[in-house]
DNA sequence: CGGCTGCTTGAAATGAGTCAACATAGGTGG
DNA sequence: CCACCTATGTTGACTCATTTCAAGCAGCCG
């Protein structure tokens, strides 16, 4: 391992480079005191790249070769897929600190579309570099495969919300995950500002836009949210999370 | 990289191994010839822990620690979630030469049970050993997640399946995903022989028990499938196929 | 044999979808 | 600045696919 007179130099960068990786949700990246520096500047550099996108623009397209993930660093990006009979679904919306693309890891293909729903600035990981960093740095590799772990998880309770839910459970869920994932990416409030439009929260959640629309107001009626638009204030936690849970 | 001579020896291990691999289905994996004994030693060993289960042993249960992923070699496992309400889901079945444990690489637990559903044999691979051997065999580690990339792939076409299908397309699609996965396994014939109850079957697809079997008897009455009890016998393929996208 | 689990079928109940009308907001262009 | 247009969201009435409830059957096992 390298002495600590060798990499002093090191450390700035180091400090710099942990901010930047918890920033892409590369978290509790635990970085080995004895990477060499080459190492050092190329993950520097990984994290170095990257765009904003204005609403409706688009990361990458479903077909696209794939080599690369990226991390939402601010606003919000939506990803779906479309069937061979042009049936679309959205896989998921994309807070900041969470990553997309994982379905290409494999340098083949995409098989889903991420669009910026809202003004987004994203990190953009190089797959190869990636990959050969993980190689590197066992910490890095740890780390990703934790990020993957994660997404995993997430499809599961996503299955079970669709296969065994009906339409108010999925909308309180939807409501609180949506919170709770805020929350986790610095904003606070209960008010939440859902980018979304209603349609895409219903072909997400597998309903029909009509039936969000309804819920929405039965749950105001309740006073359980209040409803301005696409800006909604949960007014009473307990009882929407009763609601998940019936 | 290692020259010819040095590597006679380490040929047939490396038949053997790539064998091994392949039934693991890490399969297209391409090892570089440069990699020295213990390595391949090490990574031989990884495939030798084998385990025969019989119908409805556990190889894993949610909450578990989480330090293995497995390889099915043969017979059918099946993979459910609990939410805290009791509501279970099942997330997969899976046949030999897929993976199961990918939602517990990060050494943290699983968010899922399981079970064998008949005589199964599952190889037992040792996430710190698989993590370890990545960093040094670094088409082992594309081979890792290329399989994780595909298993997204797999969550997602189920998330389309459940939010925008209805059941007579969920059941088609299942039959017709069943049978193509059993002819990549190897198994031939128009056969299928669900090791699945309907109850398990209609758990996994988000619907009523009563509703698969009345799905299965129009099929039936339609002379798409012939049913024999847990056997089925797909008639017309080409039916069955447009029933899917309609 | 009795009891169990798994599977099927029928009839009734219902949750959510569809269709349709209308409201609202934002954007464009005359 | 107003008129118009389109996209989005809401609400009501009706329809229908699927669930629920209920009953019966078949196979298996102690």
């Amino acid at each position: 391992m390298a002495n600590s007179s060798e990499n002093i130099a090191q450390i700035i960068d180091f400090n710099e480079l942990k901010a930047a990786c918890r920033s892409c949700s590369l978290g509790e990246l635990c970085l080995p005191r004895s990477l060499d520096k080459t190492d050092l500047k190329r993950l520097d550099n990984l994290f170095e790249d990257r765009k904003l996108l204005h609403s409706g623009e688009i990361v990458f397209r479903q077909g696209d070769d794939s080599n690369h993930i990226y991390a939402v660093r601010s606003g919000l990006l939506k990803t779906f897929t479309i069937a061979k009979d042009g049936t679309e679904q959205v896989l998921g919306f994309h807070l900041p600190g969470e990553l997309v693309g994982f379905d290409g890891m494999d340098n083949h293909s995409y098989d889903c579309t991420a669009i910026a729903l809202d003004t987004t600035s994203i990190c953009d990981l190089q797959m190869r570099e990636l990959k050969d960093l993980c190689l590197k740095i066992p910490s890095l590799q740890n780390q990703l495969l934790s990020l993957i772990s994660g997404e995993f998880r997430k499809d599961h309770s996503m299955l079970l919300l669709l296969a065994k839910r009906n339409s108010v459970q999925k909308i309180a869920t939807f409501l609180l995950d949506l919170y709770s994932r805020y929350k986790t990416a610095g904003y606070s409030g209960d008010e939440l500002r859902l980018i979304m439009t209603r349609a895409e929260i219903a072909n997400y959640l597998g309903m029909a836009v009509e039936t969000v629309s309804r819920i929405f107001a039965v749950l105001q009626r309740k006073n359980i949210i209040c409803i301005d638009g696409r800006v909604i204030k949960i007014i009473n936690h307990e009882e929407l999370y009763k609601i998940t849970e019936i």
